[in-house]
DNA sequence: ATTGAATATGCACTTATTTGCATATAGTTT
DNA sequence: AAACTATATGCAAATAAGTGCATATTCAAT
């Protein structure tokens, strides 16, 4: 995907904001659907102000430097909407643990299962975290505005997939010997 | 993922083969974990036999044009070995659609729902693909040697991403008023 | 005869990403 | 006082990846 389109994204989706605020929203809804480090995010930034698809204010600020507030123009949402209605292909996968998998008989098996237990654990954290902010956030599906609806289905895509992942590290430890998990 | 790991763990895995043939296990079990264009393939190639990672021999054909065999050195299985015993972080996930679902409320509610259809049938013909390969090539998962499971893990890896794809699908229409399927 | 498909390779250009460096303010810790 | 953390921005260089174009052979179809 685009970076372009995951800042505008954001940008139309959430509130304004700096190229450090952009950076630090891994943590939040944009984080799963996109990663970048704050580097790409400036240029970027700077890159689509000349374009015209989004506008910068200087904010000074007393107690810390001063910032960049961008946000989106007229110009960005409509290239936005444009390219939302555009047809979109499943991101190609490319799992480093997969690539291993195709030759892991050719290595110690303790290797993977040790592999496959630490990822499980990452993934797991990942899982619970998500848990908690559906409890947090939505805790009544019936009643929700469409925002808050979008919102939700990008938080259960995440927990949908960390849940995919779970179950196939556990079909694996069976399969390969591994030790039950906790 | 670098490219030079998938294309060695192939050339291990799998037997020693040109660059039009990597290019075309897109198909196949490599598919899972990586997929470039052709070019990319040809250049890395070259890059990882100055290097040291690969060989290459030309066979003449008669009836096609000649073309260039590349199988792994020794240097290139151990380089291998070594990257597998390295920890493996997730692989950012970089999804256009949850970006447009991010803003998904800012357009029409059809064209919303028309993509996750069209995108539903793509991953359900997938996941039917790798069903279809799960009966013919893994029939007796009691009996199978090291490689096989890996093999099969892998395949099962492929069915469980799919899978949980098309369930979320249907967890948005439920949610979001579309259509039944089928 | 010419077009098209499959096999087979590759250069050149462009874009994307990563890494290292650099700067600046202010508060907190040692 | 010096070091560290958090906020805030950005350039430069290197590496990686992706797109477009170009070439060559053979067979099959039109």
């Amino acid at each position: 995907m685009a970076i372009t389109h995951a800042i505008l994204a954001s940008l139309v989706g959430d509130k304004p904001c700096s190229g450090y605020d952009l950076a630090k929203q891994f943590n939040s809804s944009l984080g799963f659907f996109w990663k970048a480090s704050h580097q790409q995010i400036y240029r970027e930034l700077a890159r689509m102000e000349k374009k015209g698809l989004v506008m910068s204010e200087v904010v000074q600020q007393e107690d810390r430097p001063h910032k960049k507030i961008y946000r989106v123009t007229d110009e960005g949402t409509q290239y936005l909407v444009e390219w939302i209605a555009l047809p979109t292909e499943p991101s190609p996968v490319k799992e480093d643990l997969l690539a291993k998998f195709h030759v892991g008989y050719h290595v110690p098996i303790h290797i993977i299962i040790d592999e496959i237990l630490r990822r499980r654990k990452i993934h797991e954290e990942k899982l619970k975290l998500y848990y908690e902010r559906e409890r947090e956030y939505f805790p009544d599906v019936a009643q929700m505005s469409m925002k808050a609806k979008f919102r939700y289905l990008n938080l259960r895509r995440g927990i949908t997939h960390e849940a995919s992942w779970i179950s196939w590290f556990d079909e694996a430890l069976a399969l390969l010997g591994g030790a039950a998990v906790e």
